[in-house]
DNA sequence: AATGAATGAGCCTTCATTCAT
DNA sequence: AATGAATGAAGGCTCATTCAT
């Protein structure tokens, strides 16, 4: 019997084996073989799949950020007002779904890679770019438009920065600290500005 | 020309133009080929001298966090208490030496290697650990100690958030504004404690 | 052209090549690449069916010592009595498959490389004890067992050097003084023992 | 102070050299660089003295060779009667000085080098002839010719055999079993010719 | 839909050898 | 007499990719 609509699933197994073997090497430089093996399928119908790893490597990308995308959504969706949709967007970027060893290595990796490839560069340009105006959208009512923005470059930073220094540990990842890190540096600016006012 | 004492002078001619090739492809992926004809030289040589491309990569990363705590130590002996030494911390890091194109972009290839490479993971905790301990020591002055400690954490955080992002943009690297959003985080955490007081 | 079950005729011709090009060269010192060219095939492809070099030399030692081993069995099933079974063992060693030049440098460069691979070495000692109780099965019923096993050790020595001198020599190996040469050996020695009994 | 006369002493340093590094690796594949290492001078004084590694080597299986013949002869010397110039020949191949596991590896691997290379064959074929004039000089005192000429045949495999299998050996190498295997089969070849008178 | 077969290209590494000093 | 400096050439090995089935 041949098997029908296997494709979406092929796709699927691959992409997802391609951020466990990346985020298992902490790196890019996987092998084609390897991911399809972890995929239970050969190399060659990766490249059918996909094209190359090039494209394959895009499309894990994509799909990390879809996710992440999902989960943003999803968490603003239940949270009322803008202090609680700013805390929505830290508390999803170090959610147990996101903020794990193999993901924040695969992340990492892709940044780097962003470096090269401009394909890359551009996916990743998207997830700033959405960040950055999911954060404004919630900031602009808690402070002027130009401290908002540069509180969200602020918020930004220090969760790329949290996920790069977390590359350097050992042990399983603290989100809760990390979370605590962000929303103090959102509270006290929050408050300087009453302060200020 | 000189026969002899050649090595000092090829070590350093070798290391510099890894860090070129490195800051130009931004990732680890060159080939001895190239880094050696860039430094003008064999690729023979380059083993000869470093015996193998990971410990001339070590090297390379060795050199690059040498003249970090180099430049920072000058900084901070041109600084008078506390709170200009935490300036000069920054300052440093964002230093036209060292938030160049090429040294953020080695830099966090380097990073990336961690995760792979125990040797690298070892140098990169020495440089995280001498960033922190000197912040520390210079906010203590500023604040209780476990303020000290997640401040110093937070700043850490935002620089290398800084040097990350920075990996996404085109055109030059706009230390100024990384300096101001870093110096802001430090402002409003400081005015927050004298407030609280 | 089939294009499935390739590969235990490529591990053949490989092998057969393998035996070849060390027989010419008169060394393990071959390439990859002239073992997998006379084989018809790429050296990756050498690599992907093997694993490596030292794999597919130790491959090839074993397929050399198979050999030997299926002749001496078949040599022994035509023999009838223990002196024609003791001939039969030395005549196999000398027959015109094995005797050849070829065989002879390869089977030289294998005991060299002996002194190095412990792998090698270990199926060169199956080789040594396999002839060893060959000749002993055959020689208890014609002597008494120390005896027997001097005797045996002697034969060894004879082949061995016989082999080993022949690496000296042009032109086409002589079987028949060689085995002439083993024959009087075990003729005197056996006519020793009668004639002190 | 310029240093006069070092040639012969270099040249004899880096031959014993040769030999050690021969027999530990068990191959001819070492490098001039290791050689000169343990001479104590560097790889480029070894060219210049034997011009390349092909040179360096010849010379070190022409010392094997010479030290050899020097030690037959003195055991020759030594000996009265035909019987006992045997047994000298026999037993200076296995002296102590001979018979050590670096010699006996040396020698096997220059064996292995003679089917790739003329002139080491043309020094070995010396050696080979040399010791089957020394053997019939005195052989032919205790048998007919042609007689003799198969025993010396017959005692020189014996003594290559039991080289070579050495090489499969571990600990020290047995020159007592060694020579007695071979006295004994002298002994019963002189005892069945004098039985058949 | 899927894969075994096969390869070209490229990289790291080693090493004998040369040369200027 | 002796060596550090330097390289060309070559080999083992890996891997993405293609193709016929």
């Amino acid at each position: 019997m041949p098997k029908i609509g296997m494709e979406p699933l092929r796709r699927r197994a691959l992409i997802d084996a391609a951020i466990l073997a990346i985020g298992e090497r902490g790196s890019l430089d996987v092998t084609m073989s390897e991911i399809a093996g972890r995929a239970g399928v050969s190399s060659a119908l990766a490249h059918h799949y996909f094209g190359g790893k090039e494209d394959l490597l895009a499309a894990t990308m994509r799909h990390l950020l879809a996710e992440l995308g999902r989960d943003t959504i999803a968490a603003l969706r239940q949270s009322d007002g803008p202090r609680a949709r700013v805390s929505a967007i830290v508390a999803t970027n170090f959610s147990p779904s996101q903020f794990r060893t193999e993901t924040i290595a695969a992340w990492l990796a892709f940044y780097v890679e962003a470096q090269r490839s401009d394909a890359m560069r551009r996916l990743l340009r998207v997830y700033a770019r959405r960040l950055h105006s999911n954060l404004m959208s919630a900031l602009v009512d808690l402070m002027p438009k130009a401290e908002a923005s540069r509180t969200a470059e602020g918020i930004a930073a220090l969760i790329d920065g949290l996920y790069i220094r977390r590359a350097l540990k050992d042990g399983e990842p603290d989100a809760r600290s990390a979370i605590n890190l962000v929303e103090d540096y959102l509270a006290i600016t929050i408050a300087g500005k009453d302060q200020a006012a």
